[in-house]
DNA sequence: ACCGAATATCCGCATAGCCGAATATATAGT
DNA sequence: ACTATATATTCGGCTATGCGGATATTCGGT
């Protein structure tokens, strides 16, 4: 029945998947998987504009699930957590069966 | 700069993320790592309305991460992968960490 | 063939999330 | 103090997503 501490840490949980549930986000943490990298270098990287990078990087920042650090002008963004890409990793081996499965599907249509 | 190959998977894993990023479809996640069950029981475990919950599992059905089993009237849902649970469990270090810091700082505030 | 139980889908409606463009803030250098 | 650079925030609009209630569909039993 879903006691209300049990709903208060899924909505915790959900929050977190909500922050790792964007193209752009995800694609910053593999960026920072490397690395600190600041503002600028990550939105070279990705080639998304400033204004969205840095929108992006709030969600993240809001969550806890990246830490900032200050050098003169620049402001680099780092991990908070090396198993926010353990986790993204897991899924990614995930997708992979899937599509795995996928492709024999395919295969199979063709034979 | 992102090439399309990269883009692609990034939308695909944030399809993954996505799916897991709601309270409810948590609590079926984790209702699911128990063993297979079916709508009715998945309703009274979560105290969701019987739509609801045949929506959030058409959800997960459309991004093959649960299987489904015909069995007479009823149909039995299943985890289609339990790497899906350890992600979640990865998840759930890091939310525990993070709230840990956050009482390490209440506490230094009441000091 | 009909009825009841189990499950899925549809329909408004409300909310939340994303984007681009513009604007604001902060810092360094001169 | 002024300018250039780096970063953050705000605004309006659009789309996506969630919900509850009602309605379909599917299946087993009689």
């Amino acid at each position: 029945m879903q006691k209300p501490l049990e709903q208060e840490l899924a909505r915790f949980h959900a929050e977190i998947c909500q922050a790792m549930a964007d193209t752009i986000r995800i694609s910053i943490f593999y960026e920072l998987a490397d690395g600190p990298k600041n503002v600028s270098q990550l939105v070279d990287a990705l080639g998304s504009p400033q204004a969205t990078v840095s929108r992006h990087l709030k969600v993240l920042r809001d969550r806890h699930l990246v830490e900032t650090k200050r050098e003169g002008a620049n402001i680099y963004y780092s991990l908070a957590d090396p198993r926010i890409i353990e986790a993204l990793n897991l899924l990614r081996e995930v997708m992979a069966d899937i599509l795995a499965r996928r492709k024999q599907l395919a295969e199979a249509l063709m034979a």
